[in-house]
DNA sequence: ATGAAAGCGCTAACAG
DNA sequence: CTGTTAGCGCTTTCAT
């Protein structure tokens, strides 16, 4: 039995396999041009007439051809991918996050994601994103050492976000940690608060600066002797601790101001909890300002740091050494802005003369 | 002017470009055998001996050769790469994403995240994930139409978790819902509470489930009558104010079930703030048992949905596809687990005879 | 304006 | 056990 069709095959489209992608080369044969031409086509490059330019891209839209990022990547020896590393617990980190996307867009990169996880260590996030042939790595709060820092920014773009390094080929993007915590104190001196405890970051990102911040700023207060500092790790928990161990103790201050927000959302918590009244008996001052902070129903007052403009910074800064081939570090520190809401108010009067 | 050197270029290594990655044909040269071997030890493949072995091996090792997944990709038809869709913002998603990355690297394949965004809808951050040549899509919480995700699952492997769909070619894992709130309901009535009102989630994954499951465990108790549901989002500011509205109304019921956690955050603090006694005046459920709940402060009774078997479960469904070729859709439903914490205690007494 | 040819770095047949 | 030979899908000279 001879059907006289042996020529035609059936095409690869039986079976249960997935329909294979058209490539350059389909397109090329449709339209009875070289692959080249279409190509050009594709990433609109100079070059082909207009009307060629026309049937080609039919073709593409017909066979719904979709070019194939890997090979490009391959031959062009370019990825325009920028890295991100992230703690995916961290709502701050999602901010900077959204605010990623569209400032790396607009310079024309793409974005890979790598989330901390218990699992899975800054090297091995890091790792991934090396893997995916990333030009670029922005960094959110990392807690690698300045020594891996200096090796990772010797082979690609770096930029470290929210934290403080100093000769380095790597650049930055911070707030002013301390003038963040000079706004608060300022704040809450000028509300007549005198008795402030600062719950600290411990050795999180920012930690150092604002404890210092807090030191100086008491400090040009005439409050040097009154600086009350507790442990804490920017977690809920740590906030929740001390602020019970502020109950306990019996020598409640007027005003705690917390590492970040997420300690300030433990602090805020233990109050209420315990009744104490917030902002008449304590005010309460964040660090962030993040979305959590300013939903209505928390209200927290708390120094603002600019997600969406470091986010963008951090791009352009990958970008400007990636494109522009700047070679040397830049260390970009924006100002933070204390944002008063429901959380902070006058203080309450106390015992002590003045 | 010439310079007689023409012929000899001073090679690539110079200027400010980035050192060079060493190639297989590097490695190859500087052992004196040929690619294909090479290729085999790295990968380590059965076939070259073990003297040779030792050998690429040293080499591979001081020119720190690492292969690039770009080629490989290219070459192998494969990626071993799952992406996955998550909204940056939501604790749960997170959880989910820190389980998934062991699961994965458990079965030998890669992650890659694709987050949503003001400026980047569901389309865009999938199309992200397909340019990345996923073989795989887990998509947490998607919001697709059931067409879109037909198309999808039609080209990959996808596995569409917290969303029930039917009758399409994707898998999906999901907790009981239903079965979630007939805990909860249960629990509150065994407390002696009859009024009840359950804050939904609106069109949220899982709010149509979660409302009946409270329409039907009520009817259950006989307390149909009772039926309470404010329309709400899934979101803190809906908790609230769905709160104070009950504050306002005066008709405050003795629990509040909650569409989710961060509603159960709002509810929890609208009432806190008001000096409502929660659990003494009115009891608190929530539901996704995120960290958030967990947390000792918050210390929310809720709805567990193990989200580290729902991550294994679902990176599982969509390599089976992958490896075994599966092809018939699975519905994967995990029993849900009321976790009793202090937000829920007993009814308050209510004026109301039985 | 268009096409031919030569690879990017790797893997998969197939020989030897 | 080892080497040769073809490409994967795309971009880039360089001719025409």
């Amino acid at each position: 039995v001879h059907t006289g069709e042996s020529a035609a095959l059936p095409g690869p489209s039986a079976v249960g396999g997935r329909a294979k992608r058209p490539t350059l080369n389909d397109v090329a044969a449709r339209v009875g041009v070289s692959r080249a031409l279409v190509s050009l086509v594709i990433r609109n490059a100079p070059g082909p007439s207009a009307e060629t330019r026309e049937r080609v891209l039919r073709a593409a839209a017909e066979l719904e051809y979709r070019p194939d990022p890997t090979a490009q990547v391959l031959r062009r020896h370019r990825s325009r991918l920028l890295g991100v590393l992230l703690s995916a617990r961290d709502a701050f980190h999602a901010d900077l996050v959204e605010a990623i996307y569209p400032a790396a867009e607009k310079l024309g990169y793409e974005v890979v994601l790598s989330a901390l996880a218990p699992t899975r260590d800054e090297r091995k996030a890091v790792d991934a994103l090396l893997s995916s042939r990333c030009e670029g790595l922005i960094l959110l709060g990392p807690k690698a050492s300045s020594k891996q820092l200096t090796a990772l920014g010797e082979r690609l773009a770096v930029v470290a976000v929210g934290r403080r390094v100093k000769g380095i080929p790597v650049d930055t993007v911070r707030t002013a940690d301390e003038e963040g915590v000079h706004q608060a104190v300022d704040h809450l001196v000028s509300l007549g608060h005198r008795a402030i405890v600062h719950v600290d970051g411990g050795r999180g990102p920012g930690a150092a600066e604002r404890r210092r911040g807090f030191r100086t700023a008491m400090g040009r207060h005439g409050l040097s002797d009154a600086v009350r500092i507790i442990a804490g790790d920017y977690t809920e928990e740590s906030g929740g601790q001390a602020a019970r161990a502020l109950l306990q103790g019996g020598n409640l201050p007027t005003a705690v101001l917390a590492g970040n927000d997420r300690c300030a959302m433990g602090v805020l918590d233990a109050f209420i909890r315990a009744g104490v009244d917030v902002p008449r008996e304590v005010s309460v001052i964040g660090y962030d300002d993040s979305q959590l902070a300013r939903l209505t129903h928390i209200d927290l007052t708390s120094v603002r740091q600019d997600a969406e403009r470091m986010a963008e910074l951090a791009v352009r800064a990958a970008v400007e050494r990636l494109d522009d081939g700047r070679t040397t570090a830049r260390d970009i520190v924006l100002s933070p802005q204390l944002v008063v809401r429901g959380t902070s108010g006058p203080a309450r009067p106390t015992a002590e003369l003045t």
